[in-house]
Order: structure tokens, then C-alpha cells, then sequence
RNA sequence: GUUGGCUCUGGUCCAG
């Protein structure tokens, strides 16, 4: 049973929602640790409707499977039945309460936020940590660095969200300085920086810093295409996606929403619609949404293909506007 | 003496 759940936890973390519901259905037999994976890799997917299915569905309840569905309902928006869950729990640890913290700084309530963490008699890392990205969030820069100057130790993430705080800040100078002064650094910690330069308009200083990463993962690809899109260089933008997926590196939802912009505001049509139907054929992105729908519909309309654009509006997934 | 839950980074359309 513990290997069964090691591997349905491996399947969810790969992003296999498909896999883990085959593997779920032919265990013979599942504890509370199956059950808590289900429902994790459920609510990553933010469907909402079958978290609480599952939820309402189980034999018995503990902690892990309640903060689990807490994460759920935070994730999905739902911050009223996430706080009348939380309120309902006789027992509560810290996980549990940071799931709550987080829950209402997600949902932009960060009075109850700071209320709830305040309450909370001896605060941790993990706290703390929380509390610094969600003033980070709010904009409270002073807060934020308030506390975590006064933290009596930090990590990598504690770093990483001070350094977000300035990087959003638009203070350039100060997330490098913080940057060159951290203890040690991730790709994380590098793709705060790079977002830094690439908010500082600096696009020169963000491709030679991009140069010197260590490693590049989804989100350092995302943000260069994103910044190269912004500031109308499109054949940066294609030339991006080309290297990335020589490093092979995989482009979602959120990558292709820039490189389809880019074609859209260059007007290159082929290469839109290449790129469009690259991504459900060649990427397994079955879902695209109403901005992307709406770059090509707009290439193709604007190339004069107005009963192409037609044909494309009905046949999107959703009605149109 | 590790089978499960919480914290950090990317696109923001539409609306206004």
C-alpha cells in the first residue's frame, strides 16, 4: 500500500490527474494517506466540484485530509467555506493554520490574515514566511520588511519573498542588492531577479543575466518570452521558444499566451495559427482559452479571413462576446 | 528513523 501511494503521489505530482484516477479506482485497498493524495492532486486541477466529492465521499476525516480540503477551497476561491471548515475543526496545527493564513492573503482579506497570524501564540518559519508573501502581495513593503527583519531565522523561501516585495516594488537596485547578498540562491531566487529586470524595462541586463542562470526552467522561459513580447521584439520572442524547447522545456497555457500575443501584435499569421495548433497536436493543451482563442481569431480576421474567423468563434468551447 | 496536508517566482483577456 505505501508504494501504491508513493507512486499515485508521483503521478500527481507529474501532473498525471488521468493516471492517478486509473491507479486510485484498481487499488484494492486505500488508507486516509490515498485518499489525502486524491484530493491534493484533485484540487491542483481546480475542480472544485470533485474535491468536495471525494471529501464528502470519504469513511473518515483527519487533520492532513482537512487542511488538504482547506488548500482546496483557498485555491478555488472559496475563502467562505474555507473559513467556516477552518472554524468548524476541533483540533488545528500549524500547517493547518498557515493554510488558513495563506487562504485569506490568496483572497486579498489581509486583515483576517494578519488577525489570525497575530493570534497565533508561537509563530514559525513556515508563518512567518507566509506573512511576508502576503504582504508582498498587499503592497505592504514596510510590513514586510519590518518582519522580516525582525525573524529570528530564515530560509530560502523567507529570502525569496523579500526579494519578490522589491521586485514588484520596481525598486531594481534594492532586489539587486538583496539578490547579491542572499546566502544562497534557486532558480527561484534567479527568476525574481530576472522578472526584476524585465519590469526595469532593462532587457538588455535581463538577456545577459538570463545567460548566467544556472538553469532555466518553465518560468525563466516564460518571463523572457513574456518581456521580449512586451517590448514588440518577436523574433526574440520565436527564437525563445525555439531554445526552449531544445532544452527541452515543455511551454503551457501561460508560455503560449506570449508567444500568441507576439504573433498577434506582429500579425503573423502562419506562425500564430502554426503555433495555435502546435500547441493542442504537439503539446497536449487541449484547453485553450478565450485570450488565445482571441489572438487568432483576431490574426485571421484582420488578414481578411473573415469566415475563417467565423468558424473559429463557434467553434470555441465557450460562447463568445 | 521519510506513504499523505501548509509558505516563495511567469502570461492577465474581459470588465472598469
Amino acid at each position: 500500500l505505501p508504494s501504491c501511494n508513493a507512486v499515485l503521489e508521483a503521478y500527481s505530482q507529474l501532473g498525471y490527474p488521468d493516471r492517478v484516477r486509473l491507479l486510485f479506482d484498481s487499488m484494492p485497498e486505500r488508507d486516509m494517506a490515498t485518499w489525502t493524495i486524491v484530493l491534493t492532486a484533485y484540487s491542483q486541477l481546480r475542480h472544485l466540484a470533485l474535491v468536495e466529492d471525494v471529501f464528502n465521499n470519504m469513511p473518515f476525516h483527519d487533520l492532513f485530509l482537512w487542511t488538504a480540503m482547506l488548500s482546496a477551497y483557498s485555491l478555488s476561491g472559496n475563502l467562505s467555506k474555507c473559513e467556516k471548515l477552518f472554524l468548524s475543526m476541533k483540533n488545528v496545527d500549524f500547517v493547518c493554520v498557515n493554510a488558513m493564513v495563506t487562504a485569506y492573503a490568496r483572497n486579498g482579506h489581509l486583515e483576517e490574515c494578519k488577525s489570525l497570524f497575530d493570534k497565533t501564540p508561537s509563530s514559525n518559519l513556515v508563518l512567518q514566511n507566509s506573512m511576508l508573501s502576503a504582504f508582498c502581495k498587499a503592497g505592504y513593503i514596510n510590513d514586510a520588511k519590518t518582519l522580516f527583519d525582525s525573524m529570528p531565522e530564515r530560509d530560502l523561501v523567507s529570502w525569496n519573498s523579500i526579494l519578490d516585495v522589491y521586485c514588484e516594488n520596481g525598486d531594481l537596485q534594492e532586489t539587486k542588492f538583496l539578490f547579491d547578498l542572499m546566502p544562497e540562491k534557486s532558480t527561484v531566487s534567479f527568476n525574481i531577479m530576472l522578472a526584476a529586470y524585465s519590469q526595469g524595462q532593462q532587457v538588455d541586463l535581463a538577456r545577459k543575466f538570463f545567460e548566467t542562470m544556472p538553469e532555466w526552467d518553465l518560468v525563466s522561459w516564460s518571463t523572457m518570452l513574456a518581456m521580449n513580447t512586451h517590448n514588440g521584439r518577436f523574433s526574440e520572442t520565436i527564437k525563445c521558444f525555439g531554445s526552449m524547447a531544445l532544452e527541452a522545456v515543455d511551454a503551457d497555457l501561460v508560455s503560449f499566451t506570449s508567444v500568441l500575443l507576439g504573433c498577434n501584435h506582429a500579425g503573423d499569421l502562419k506562425t500564430g495559427l502554426l503555433i495555435f495548433l502546435s500547441m493542442g497536436f504537439d503539446y497536449g493543451i487541449e484547453n485553450p482559452t478565450k485570450q488565445q482563442y482571441g489572438c487568432v481569431i483576431d490574426l485571421v480576421a484582420r488578414a481578411g479571413y473573415l469566415e475563417v474567423a467565423e468558424s473559429l468563434i463557434l467553434s470555441m468551447p465557450f460562447v463568445a462576446e
